[in-house]
Formats: C-alpha cells, sequence, structure tokens
DNA sequence: TTGGATTAATCATTCGATTGATTCATTCGC
DNA sequence: GCGAATGAATCAATCGAATGATTAATCCAA
C-alpha cells in the first residue's frame, strides 16, 4: 500500500497516492490523511491543492486521461464507405482496433505499474457508477472509442440500420471490457492466478470472436462450412 | 430513496432498506442511521439482528440471491456430445441460456421493482470488486451458469480446446453482462433514457451475435437476417 | 411475569475541512 | 548588494459533524 514514493512534487505523489488508495477501497472508503500519510504529505494540502477530496477525485480522473493518450485514437483513418479499398482498410482497422483497445486495458496488468493497475481499476468501477461530477469527463473520453469503432462497423455491414450497429459496437467492446474488469473472479474460477499465460492468444480469440459475431463474410471460411439449408 | 416501506417485519424491512441504499451509494458511503431511517426503524437494530453493519451486508447478499433463485438452474439438461440429437438439442439449449440469462439480468429493469433493479446494481459492483467476506459466496453462486453454459460449448464445438471453450464462453456472458452493467453510460451515449425500447429485437442480438462470433455453422448463412434456426 | 424486540441516549473514533503559524525562496526598495 | 517584504507551500492543531457500536431502560405479546 505504501511503496518508497521517492520523488517528485507534493502534488504529483499526492495524485498518485490518491490513485492507490481510491482504487483499493473506493472514493468513501479512503480517507484523506490515509491518502496524504502515503504521500509524505500534510493531510491540509488536500485541500490546499486541490480544493477538497472531491476536487482531488475529479483530478485523479483527469490526470488518468492524461497519463495515457488513447492508443485507438491514433489509429489510421478508415476511408469512407464506397471508396475503393475501403473495405480491406475497414477490415484492418477493426483488427488494429481491437488489438490496441485490449491492450491499452491490459497494459499495467502484472506489470511492475501498480499506478497503471489501480488507474484502470478505478476507471473502470467509475464507469459502472460514475460520480456525477465525472460524467461529462467520461463521456468525452468515451467519444473518440465510440467513433472509430462505428466507423469500422459502417463500412464492414452498410446494410445494418443505426440501432443494429450500435449493438454490434456495444457487444465487442462489451467482451474486452468484461474480460478485464472481470479478471479477478475469471482467474478464480479458472484457479489460475496468472490467466492468461499466452496474451497474444486471448487478443486473436477477440479478433476472431468479434468478426464473426459482426457476420463479416470474410472471417466465415471457418472449420466446416455447411449450409444448414 | 424512501419509497413508502409498509409491511414485512423489521428485520426485512432493514434488509430491503439496506439493499437500496447499498446498491446507491456502496457499503462505505451508506450509513446505519440512513437505512434504518428508511426502514422505520432504530438503527440499534442493526447490530441486534445483523451483528453490525458488516453482517448486514453480508445478510443482504444472502438475501438477493434467495429472492431469484437462478432461472438458468432450470434449463432442460443438454444430452452428453455424440448422443444422437445432442447437438440440435444444444443449439436449442444455448439459445434459451442466453434469453434466461438476459432476461435475468434485465429483469428489474425499469419495472416497479425498486429493489429488484438495486440488487442487481449491487451485485454488479460486488462482481466486479467484491469485499473479502463474500467471495466463497459469489463464486457458489456463479458455478451453474458456468456449468450450464460450458456443457452447451462443449457440443456445439467440440473441435475446440478447454482454454478456447472458456475464452468463448467469457466472451458470451461478458457482451451480456457488460451490456447490463453500462446500461447507465449506454443511454447516456445513446442520448434515450429509455433504451432499449425493444428488449426482444436486443435479446435476438445478442444470441445471434454469440451464435455466430462462437463459429456454429448453423449460424453463418445470411449474416443479414435472422439465423436460419 | 418472562424474554425477545425496540427505543433513546451516549460511547469513542474518525471524518473532511479550516485555522493560524511557520518555513523558504524570490523579489523589491534603497 | 543587502535587508525587508512578499507569497506560495507546508505544518500541527483543532473544528463540528457524522460514523458504527454499545448500553440501559422500555415495550409488549405470550
Amino acid at each position: 500500500m505504501t511503496p518508497p514514493v521517492l520523488p517528485q512534487d507534493t502534488r504529483t505523489r499526492l495524485l498518485e497516492s490518491a490513485i492507490l488508495h481510491f482504487a483499493a477501497k473506493g472514493f468513501d472508503g479512503t480517507g484523506i490523511r490515509e491518502i496524504a500519510k502515503s504521500a509524505n504529505a500534510n493531510s491540509a494540502l488536500v485541500a490546499y491543492h486541490f480544493c477538497g477530496k472531491e476536487g482531488l477525485y475529479q483530478e485523479v480522473l483527469k490526470a488518468i486521461f492524461a497519463r495515457k493518450p488513447c492508443a485507438v485514437a491514433e489509429l489510421a483513418e478508415i476511408p469512407p464507405a464506397g471508396t475503393p479499398g475501403a473495405r480491406k482498410a475497414a477490415l484492418r482497422g477493426f483488427q488494429d482496433y481491437i488489438r490496441a483497445f485490449f491492450q491499452e486495458l491490459m497494459s499495467s496488468t502484472g506489470s511492475e505499474d501498480p499506478v497503471g493497475e489501480a488507474a484502470m481499476i478505478l476507471m473502470a468501477r467509475e464507469m459502472q457508477s460514475p460520480r456525477a461530477a465525472s460524467v461529462p469527463l467520461l463521456m468525452e473520453q468515451i467519444k473518440p472509442y465510440v467513433t472509430n469503432l462505428t466507423n469500422c462497423l459502417q463500412v464492414l455491414r452498410p446494410d445494418l440500420d443505426e440501432e443494429a450497429l450500435f449493438s454490434m459496437g456495444v457487444s465487442i467492446q462489451g467482451q474486452i471490457i468484461h474480460f478485464r474488469n472481470s479478471l479477478g473472479i475469471i482467474r478464480l474460477i479458472r484457479g489460475n492466478p496468472a490467466y492468461p499465460e499466452d496474451i497474444e492468444r486471448v487478443v486473436q480469440h477477440h479478433i476472431d470472436f468479434s468478426l464473426r459475431g459482426l457476420g463479416v463474410p470474410e472471417a466465415f471460411p471457418q472449420p466446416r462450412i455447411q449450409p444448414c439449408s
């Protein structure tokens, strides 16, 4: 709980300590004295630097977003539907998207970066039941993911209406997010605290599952095709 | 927050009030006075009936599980692989499973049963970051779902190894659970607080998406319309 | 009358916030 | 160039409110 927090200015130390504690015990379960102690700082500095506990929490969320500029937003643009080669580009873009999104969620898992790990836990909880003050921040952060994925889906399944496409997107994102959020219980079920040992295999599973689920014909050539007449 | 809690004995009133408050503000964010007040009871009765706040919380979890015996466990048995007709039965069982699981998660959404709705929220949070004392309880509850789904998957994809089947199961469950857990944010993104207006359509989407993602040949043709079933 | 159920009152802690004093580097007056 | 003044940063101490728990008295049906 109290890794040797050596460097940095007090404000940053408070922020990182807050990430760890908020992730471990939630907003209400964490006291500012607790946070300050781990940061080798005085609890009054929470009010001084962040205008109180709630302000600190909001700054924590902003810091988490700032720490890792979303990898997905930097993927190649998808040519608009109808453009020659658009479909092949979208197929490639879709695979890149899932891989990037998955690795972004899993990046700090099992690594030697406890703050990054805690940040992900904190984010997951905030998405599920957001503090009222942080809803706008969350929405703004989610947006690039939604639009990027939607762009791919529109090209890959131009026949679907808007609501069907939306459901596809939710399912695709959902399986990945759930995998990350429930990793704790999943490991208990598997009886293997180190699961997944082979991350690349899991990534490939999510890509395959999503492409097939989406109904992309290119992904169909599968073992034993037999029309059901 | 305080619907007219008229009937029942004090113990039950405390339990239901606790479900509402714990779901709304979490364990640490909720005070026993708050709970007792909504239940028209004295806060000291929490210690008397439940041996304190933590005891009340554990009883709340048990009460939630007891309230709704899992619908999925009561589905028809799947004949073992190899048995004639096993595949068709598994296909049907799989569809029934997803429908039952989805409706179980969504049963209290938008209904006039705020306690059931709160129970679902509370469960979701507990699954994601379980209180240490409740891990055994959760594992026991999850078990029938895992085994039931696994049985179907083994018959439908006998060519896959154990880890691949497990990934399939996690993805299938995950999309549904995520849909339920993130319904709040999903509605914000959609800009429609009443989403989904047509639940049956969403159920059908999850069935189709899962069958295709799983790679069941019967679900392949006509990715644009309904599965041939 | 007995015993479980319920009550108001109080317990010691802990909470987030605030205060006023102190430290220290920078800047300004001269 | 040097002492005084400035203002941000940090500190120990304390505030009132709220926490979970406990107690002793009271209520009431059996």
